[in-house]
RNA sequence: GGCGACGUGGCCAAGUGGCAAGGCAGAGGUUUGCAAAACCUUGAUCAGCGGUUCGAAUCCGCUCGUCGCCUCCA
């Protein structure tokens, strides 16, 4: 029985979806300003993870993902690179998509965007306003949070504790200093829709809840995103929507994400990760380096709710085991039986129910490729191991493909038939060196009792 | 000032009251023409101090250290 932590009650739950038939997911995509980076990544990887596990516990999953691309931000980049914001945050979202594909992240069934979204804002705005829990001023439309008894219910605050933190900007023509702004009015140059109260756009908070209403329908059952959402994104997600449906909860899971830190000893000990902050390590990077499955065992070694410390040192870990594990998972066979291995099964089910305890339910997976290692060793059946292996591996993401994927460069195969010959012939000085000569190429070549094995050097 | 997280072997990391998972690196061994891979063996009393308990890394208190949120942010 699957577990999970609740930011909202600050306890595992036992996990019920709200409708049997389906669980409904949102997760807070980014903002399409620039590039995503591997805190992004991190973020991602963790909720393929939720998703795919609650897959392969047999719930049928409806996922959806905003990009938001109408916002400051955006605005300011495309004014600064003379491009068409809107222009901006689609080469930005496109290039989002395929690196999240080159770390294996199963695609939202949606993505809805803010900009798509604007008639049903509006509408979702001027009802606010009609019960009494938002209010126009000069064209900007704000949300009362005085208005939501429960307002603070999520990040665990209370608004007159709040107020006295000296950083809140108090904004004269707001009734409090922690409203916020649902509609912004548009400056000139700026982009603008039509709408009850002016030309403007919607402000951050106001889209999620008119997407994942849209999408996902008044109450869904998880919804995710970093841990620095918590406040005020997603307290004021919640205000909003519940407000506006009289539904309570919004979202019945509330799940947030640690945050990736630079680790001791780096440039930046301690410090996190973020594009504002200017210190950001991009997602080619580290597949390149340590290969997608690599990056996602880094990831998953440690707990999601976890900071995670980003070192060259960690992520290379990652990266061998990742390999070890592909290179056991090979000896998968298709509709093997793996009914000999039940208690690792058990085990893994254990420690994922667990509030996606990934990093007991990895043991189990070199466990897995020890044994599978351990037959073959001596002869006898490894592909029910392996095709366990292969089976959870796929439940977290994990591809394990064997690392002989790829093209040989021009001549390889030739000098690899040469040495062979050399090999059979004893002539071991020759074959030494028709290694060194493929090495140098990036062929790794190994000989093994039956056959001669290679794999491109990453 | 308010809210919160964290400090476990060289590095990463699970464990949250009953002999400290796992990964990477290192060392020794087996195997191999050699190399690689693989397999076997091998290391920590859990930031510090005090307390509760038959028993604590795990609960309580204090101290030290690190980080996040309260402003845009995965």
């Amino acid at each position: 029985m699957l577990h999970i932590y609740n930011t909202l009650t600050r306890q595992k739950e036992q996990f019920a979806p709200l409708d049997p038939s389906g669980v409904r997911m949102y997760v807070c995509g980014p903002t399409v300003y620039g590039s995503a980076h591997i805190g992004h990544a991190m973020s991602y990887i963790v909720f393929d993870v939720v998703r795919r596990y609650l897959e392969f516990s047999g719930y049928r999953v409806r996922h959806v993902q905003n990009f938001t691309d109408v916002d400051d931000k955006i605005i300011r980049r495309a004014h600064d690179t003379g491009e068409e914001w809107n222009q901006l945050s689609c080469r930005y979202a496109k290039e989002f998509l395929s690196d999240m594909d080159s770390l294996n992240v199963l695609r939202a069934h949606s993505y809805p965007r803010a900009s798509e979204m604007i008639e049903q804002i509006i509408a979702d705005v001027a009802r606010l306003i009609a019960l009494g829990h938002a209010y126009e001023q000069d064209g900007d439309v704000y949300f009362r949070v005085m208005s939501d008894p429960m307002y603070g219910q999520l990040s665990h605050r209370r608004i007159d504790e709040m107020n006295a933190g000296a950083r809140v900007e108090v904004d004269e023509r707001k009734e409090h200093p922690m409203d916020f702004a649902l509609w912004k009015s548009s400056k000139p140059g700026e982009p603008a829709w039509d709408s009850p109260w002016g030309p403007g756009r919607p402000g951050w908070h106001i889209e999620c809840t008119s997407m994942s209403r849209c999408a996902l329908g008044d109450q869904i059952d998880i919804h995710g995103g970093g841990n620095d959402l918590i406040f005020p994104h997603h307290e004021n997600e919640i205000a909003q929507s519940e407000q506006l449906t009289g539904k309570r909860p919004f979202a019945k899971y509330w799940m947030h994400n640690g945050f990736v830190q630079f680790g001791e000893g780096g440039n930046d000990t301690g410090a996190k990760m973020a594009r504002s902050v200017g210190n950001v390590i991009p997602i080619s990077e580290v597949v390149r380096r340590y290969g997608a499955d690599g990056y996602r065992l880094f990831v998953l070694s440690s707990h999601y709710r976890r900071p995670l410390s980003v070192s060259d040192e960690a992520m290379n870990a990652a990266g061998t085991a990742a390999e070890r594990l592909a290179a056991a998972a090979e000896s998968a066979q298709p509709g093997t039986d793996t009914g000999s291995y039940t208690a690792h099964r058990a085990e893994f089910i254990a420690a994922m129910d667990d509030d996606f305890n990934t990093s007991r339910a990895l043991a189990v997976l070199y466990e897995l490729a020890t044994e599978v290692n351990r037959l073959n060793a001596r002869g006898a059946d490894g592909a029910p191991a392996a095709s366990l292996l292969r089976e959870l591996g796929a439940a977290v993401g994990l591809r394990l493909e064997a690392p002989t994927s790829g093209e040989l460069p021009a001549g390889a195969q030739e000098l690899i038939r040469v040495r062979e010959e050399h090999r059979s012939a004893r002539q071991f000085a020759e074959a030494d060196q028709l290694r060194a000569q493929l090495l140098a190429m990036g062929v790794v070549v190994e000989d093994t009792t039956q056959c001669t094995k290679w794999h491109l050097d990453r």
